[in-house]
DNA sequence: ATGGCCTTTATCAAAGGA
């Protein structure tokens, strides 16, 4: 089975490059951040055509999170956590015996602003949520835009300042605290090498000098971890005209 | 460098992204 992440910034401006993606690299399902989309607006058929269900949860202009599957998929809503508060930024689908959590999670903006202590909460809630999920489902898998590079090898030495937004100790702590719940880093687990990056700034250039975060994720609950068989950053996208300032994360399980 | 670039919108300037 093979599982994506992509951060696509705009359904609708990316719509021509995934169909013709999807139609080269066959993925099973494919986790969609920033569709910056309400539903009924969501172009649906263009998925359908290709042999793909749909759920999606979006709003106008920010946020938005939408799953594509070729297998059946159901989807979940959970009840009784306030994660989401007005924003689109999780998306919970069934698909035959795994739990596919789609994550956007906030982007901070800066170390001690108002968005960056509403991230940390926003972390804070996606743990109490998966520890609740982990009771009662073993094959859970956690994809998205986390805006966390994990570790000091997961953004590039340009940036060296201690405390910048998606570096941060705090921020890593929660991601870390996230793993230690039973997950783990699947990118990580086939690949230790630096310079691996699935967010380059549009402002810099920052892609022709590979100038980049990790910070697109694939989390595996622990008993997934033997069937993994990749995970690789498909950085193709990223060189055509108009892309997304991310590039799609692949998980072959 | 308070930069840059891209997307969206009760547009044509401002906000959010990271």
């Amino acid at each position: 089975m093979k599982i994506v992440t992509w951060n696509v910034n705009s359904i609708r401006v990316r719509l021509e490059q995934l169909t013709n993606w999807i139609k080269s690299t066959t993925p099973d399902v494919i986790a969609l951040q920033e569709t910056k989309c309400e539903d009924d607006k969501f172009p649906i058929d263009a998925f359908t055509t290709l042999g793909y269900q749909v759920i999606c949860s979006g709003q106008k202009t920010f946020n938005g999170v939408a799953i594509l599957s070729r297998l059946p998929i159901i989807k979940h809503v959970e009840s009784g956590y306030v994660i989401e508060h007005d924003h689109k930024r999780v998306l919970i689908g069934e698909v035959k015996d795994y739990l596919i959590v789609d994550v956007y999670v906030p982007n901070g903006q800066s170390v001690g602003s108002d968005k960056y202590q509403f991230k940390l909460e926003w972390l804070k809630e996606l743990k109490i949520l998966l520890q609740r999920l982990l009771q009662k489902n073993k094959k859970i898998i956690v994809l998205g835009d986390f805006n966390i590079a994990p570790e000091t090898i997961d953004h590039t030495s340009a940036n060296f300042i201690r405390d910048e937004i998606m570096i941060s100790d705090k921020e890593r702590q929660a991601f870390h605290e996230i793993l230690d719940l039973g997950f783990c880093d699947s990118f990580r687990f086939f690949d230790k090498e630096p310079k691996k990056y699935t967010w380059w700034d549009y402002r810099i250039r920052a892609f022709e000098k590979n100038l980049g975060y990790r910070i697109d994720h694939i989390l595996v609950s622990d008993v997934l971890k033997d069937q993994c068989k990749s995970c690789v950053i498909d950085t193709s996208l990223r060189g055509l005209e108009k892309p997304s300032d991310h590039a799609p994360v692949i998980l072959e399980l």
